[in-house]
Order: C-alpha cells, then structure tokens, then sequence
DNA sequence: AGACTCCTTTAGAATATCTTTAGAATGAAA
DNA sequence: TTTCATTCTAAAGATATTCTAAAGGAGTCT
C-alpha cells in the first residue's frame, strides 16, 4: 500500500511512516498543505493521513481537493484539536474516520485497515479475482483454494495488479507504486522483469494466465 | 506522445529522453534558446520541458512566444534556481508546473501525467468514434465493442488518426509525429504505407472504412 | 495509350522488447 | 555471526514489432 502522510510535527511524522513501512507499506510524507496538494495530483495514494492543523493553508480545504479529484484514496483525519464540529466537518468532507491526538501507532494502523477494508474492498477483506484469492488480513493468495506463498513484492505486486485490473501498467507506474518515487533504482526498470516472471509462475500453476504483456507499454491484469 | 526537451546539460537531457522514450514516447531534443524556438514554431508538441537556465536568450521569453501561439501544448519548467519570484513568474506566464533541480525522472514523469490528464482529454479516458471505441487505460481498441489487439505503432497511430479526425494528414506530418525529426528514417516515409496497411486491415474487420487515402497529400480519418 | 508517380501489399531482415535463468548483494532471523 | 530467504543484476535466449525491399495496382498527366 503506498500512503502519504500530511503531517508537519516532524517527531510525529517520522514515527508514522517509520512504523507503516515497518508494516511493508510505501510512504511518502509532506509537511504542509502545499506539498501534500502538489503530491495528492501527481501520484496515487492508497490512503492519506492528514492532519487538519498544518501550518500553511487549511486541512479541509486539501480534504475538498482531494475528494474532488480522486475518490477512491482513503483519508484518516488526525488532529490535535479534538472539538466535535471539527471532527464532523472533517466527516462531512468525506473523510474515513477521524482520531484525536496523541494517539497510539498501533490504533492509527488498525484504523488505516479498517478505512482500506471498507472502502477499497466493498466490506471484504478477501479480494477474489476469479480462481485468485486475496487475503489482505494474513496477506495471503489463494489459486483455486490452494495457498500460494508469496514474497512481499510479490504480494504487492499482485494487489496493485488486481486493484487496477484491466489498466495497463507500465514499468515506471508499477516501480512507483511499490518503491515509492524516493527510491534511487529510476533508470534500469529490469528487476521488473524478475517479479512479473515469478509472480506469474506462481500464478500459472492452474494454466490461466492473468498477467498479460502490452509488448512496449506494460503489464494488464485480465481475466480468462 | 511527443515532447520537447529544451535543456542543455546534455547527460541530463540524454537521462530524461532516454526515460521517456522508454515510456513509449516521441522525443525531440534541443540545447539552446535557438534551436528550440525553430522547433516550437516548426513542429507541435504534446508538451515541453523546459530549462529556464539554457545559455542562450531567457527561457522566459520562450515561454512567451509558446503561450502567444500553441495553446494547446503543455509546459512543464524545470530550473536550478528555486527562486520563489522565478517560479511564480514561470506559472504565470502559462507553464503547467515547475520541477527543482534535482529531480528524479519518475517524478517528472509524474508531473508530465499529471498535466496531460488535465490538458488534453479533460479527464475522459475512452475516444468514440463511430464504430471504434479506443480506452486509453487499457490501450485496447474496440470494434463494435469487439477489442482488437494493436500494437503500440498502431494505436499510437490510430489515437493521431481520432484526434485529427477529417484533416488530412500527410505522411510526413505522420512521420513527425510518430517517430519525431531526431529520427533517421527522414528520407523515406516508405514504411508508412506499412503501418497504415496493418491498421487498416484491424479497422476494415467489420467493412467499414475510415482511414481514406487523399491520393498524394496523405490520409483522411472519415466517418461513414 | 503510355509514362510516370504514388499507393498497396507481402514477406522476410533487423531491431527492440520481454522472458528466463543463475548467481551476487542485501536484509532478516536464529 | 551464520544461515536462509528475498531482492536485484546481468546476460543469453525467445518473441513481437518495426522496418526494408520489391513487385504489382491505381491514379494522373500529356
């Protein structure tokens, strides 16, 4: 999952990201309402952490924004001010839940799963895609019932695939999404390479084949 | 889609063009105010990246001239100045966004996909064109709702045919913008015919025809 | 009609991109 | 530290696409 948190107390933000990618997630932070605006269009979140009391500019504002334009990123609100009006405003705005400072990182993180069951998987925590089966809870995948181990990039992999199935995804895409754009491997996208090739073995143990190449463009998830 | 890179640390510009054209992408290149000022009024970009430092001339004033006649062409500024007046100077005079060096490629490839969503198809990810319906998602083509399977030549092809529909296009128009003038294949546009050919025989699967030959002038997208 | 140019079509050569493998580097766990 | 799993690098082999070349057909002009 990549995850942007908006928050400026710098202590706060880096024990968040610090123990999200603990997690096995992707993170990339911003310290003011310009940054997070600025990096809210340029990338796709699978959730934002925001706190309503950035310096610049104001929290629901950058809420509007983001609801606008991409409805399908997860907000958890954090604030230290824990008013009602507030916390309803918030709400109103479309936010997923909402959590009063100071708050333990472990509540943060329950309730950031509880927000991406809810909205991304209809209710489920199971996302199935024909004879796939996705545990997003145990992070586990089924092919026909039958387990298949998978490392975290492959599992991560897997995920982004099946949550834009039918989008072709290039390498530069699929690089940003699952090593963030912080990461220094920008010019040789050939690892790739690797993790299709063993994600789609496993995959392919059935015969179905679900990864299909756009010789040029990228990689599509397809049903067969 | 076609881009001009007006930069002149050359290891700089080789590093982006060779990024984007690994993206499926048309580059052209030019080191100094000159050189891009003739290629901005001689050929039509999808957008231009542009460093407001090159040696000769301001590239300010180049930023003028593109926003006095070609509305419709992206600008995003890149700049090792990060001046706050400069920024806010290049914004108002029409850029799209403004990069600081450094940069990391797959962050302006971020920015470069963030303009053209919000430029050119306001939004809308599916072409219609009669009988074809052509999703820039999935990179499919459709044919009375049957996907017909194009390769990257063809669609891009095809998507220049759609959203040049009725003008004729000659084959060196075609050749610009399909393969860009740093191409070496300048002389002959001989393996056009090839290309519309291929096409041509994915588009007329149903009887229908669309590509129509304007004998010695080029090629006509028509509906019938 | 005849000569010319331009377009269509085909097949195969050249090139670009992807697949696959094996081993090196990295990082996590004992 | 040692061991093991994972991830990345590099390169050879496989495949898809793109280009070249060439022969035949169609349009234009005198």
């Amino acid at each position: 999952m990549k995850f942007l948190v908006a928050e400026d107390e710098y202590d706060l933000q880096q024990a968040i990201i610090k123990y999200l990618s603990q997690e096995g997630n992707i993170c990339e932070s911003a310290s003011d309402y310009i940054e997070a605006s600025e990096k809210i269009d340029l990338y796709e979140y699978d959730l934002i952490i925001l706190d309503l009391n950035l310096v610049t500019g104001s929290g629901l504002d950058l809420l509007k924004q983001l609801k606008n334009n991409h409805n399908r990123t997860g907000v958890i609100i954090i604030s230290a001010n824990n008013s009602l009006e507030n916390k309803l405003e918030g709400l109103d705005l479309g936010a997923d839940d909402y959590l009063t400072k100071p708050f333990h990182l472990a509540e943060l993180n329950s309730r950031i799963k509880a927000v991406l069951r809810r909205g991304k998987f209809d209710g489920e925590d199971v996302l199935v895609f024909q004879e796939i089966r996705l545990d997003t809870n145990s992070r586990t995948a089924f092919l026909n019932e039958k387990p298949i181990t998978l490392t975290r990039k492959e599992y991560d992999l897997l995920l982004f695939f099946i949550t834009n199935q039918g989008r072709v995804l290039s390498k530069s895409i699929i690089a940003e999404h699952l090593w963030g754009d912080d990461s220094d491997m920008l010019d040789s996208f050939d690892f790739i390479y690797v993790h299709i090739n063993n994600l789609r073995k496993k995959l392919t143990a059935e015969g179905a084949k679900y990864i299909q190449t756009a010789y040029g463009s990228g990689y599509k998830f397809i049903a067969n």
